[in-house]
DNA sequence: GAATTATTGAACCGTGCGGTTCATACTTCG
DNA sequence: CGAAGTATGAACCGCACGGTTCAATAATTC
């Protein structure tokens, strides 16, 4: 059983508010004791359970970016079904793809990392081969198999990969002012269906003849 | 004439250090005292002719947007001669872009725009305008003529820039791990190559038949 | 219910920051 | 040369921060 302000586990509230906290402020203009306040909690329990505010910091971004790496590679399940059209598999995979990375904690993610990351290498490394790397990995993958089942015409997956990923997330750096504002999912949408368009007109078996 | 360390333009020396500075440690951990050392200059000076450290930085951001965007822009230039095949044309075109989007200054300011830029709306919004877009929209006047000339079968030219640049800079997030680390040419070579592969198959006019 | 452990708030310390003051020195130009 | 303006460094102010200490209190365990 537990209290209204569950036990053990205190120690991941204080994760994710940190992590509100630094997505917010960012990493310089936080401060530890609006960290407690966010979590409900005293400051010296902070620097008990995780020592010192950088410790705290990568802490936080280790465990953010857990869950948004699951979230993009659940997205790429509907390319596992080799039937159905390959342009609606894509197309969901890619709106889904791209609400994983228009989430205001994705967002907050890369926007941290970015800023912070010269600064703590080993977290950098860390986070993207957990993250962006995985997920690009993954793709590779299904890839790998709709060539195979001549459902895809390419030799390099890894390539092709990366330019489905490229077609989704790089018009969303102006549309959402470097990851600063909400996009509206009938934008998400238009972007997944004009980069399915093109990556199909690039990556599309031709009809033999 | 001047002496060693110019007379009227000492404003001009004070505002490269301060994007030196934030730059290297962020605007949070900048300190003045610093970007004044590395400006050789006397801390009174800065504030004398900046004011404070906000607006030091808001100056040091539009004043680095001018040299970026400016060698962007120029970037298209191969775009202009109507001679010449497209892919060769694209290809200088994609590596020129890719070589700005990937030096050094260019870096650091989407990295400090994408970090501070929540807390700096109106400077973001300029900085945006006055870069990214400003070179989207250029690149989408560009294809436009090709269209007309039919270099290029597309009735979206704001797409196909969106697209062209997507290609070109999307994979250079993962490569250069957030702009942290800088990417060798070869590699530059390659995404521009590739880029221009899809961005064709997609975007080429089809023989008649 | 006693003993052990974790949590709390509040006060505290040293430090480095943004920003200012001021007297001195330097430059510029008439 | 002399006057006006500017740069300089050093000291200074107030403040907020990271991190710690401590006594009191709550929660857990047996």
């Amino acid at each position: 059983m537990s209290t209204a302000t569950t036990p053990t586990d205190k120690r991941q509230a204080i994760l994710e508010a940190a992590f509100r906290t630094f997505a917010r402020d960012g990493y310089g203009q936080s401060c530890v004791r609006e960290i407690a306040e966010e979590a409900e909690v005293a400051k010296p329990t902070i620097y008990n359970r995780l020592g010192d505010k950088e410790t705290l910091f990568r802490e936080a971004m280790k465990a953010a970016v857990e869950h948004t790496a699951e979230r993009s590679l659940n997205a790429l399940e509907p390319l596992r079904t080799p039937g159905g059209d390959m342009r609606s598999a894509l197309e969901e995979t890619g709106l889904l793809l791209l609400r994983s990375h228009a989430c205001q904690e994705s967002r907050a993610l890369r926007r941290l990392l970015s800023a912070e990351g010269a600064r703590f290498p080993e977290l950098l490394e860390e986070v993207q081969r957990a993250g962006a790397q995985r997920v690009q990995d993954a793709l590779a993958d299904r890839f790998a198999r709709l060539a195979l089942a001549k459902r895809l015409d390419t030799t390099d997956v890894e390539r092709a990969g990366e330019q489905f990923l490229a077609l989704l997330t790089g018009p969303m750096e102006l549309r959402s002012a470097l990851g600063t504002r909400a996009v509206p999912d009938e934008e998400l949408q238009a972007v997944a269906e004009a980069a399915v368009d093109t990556f199909l007109l690039a990556y599309a078996p031709r009809d033999p003849g």
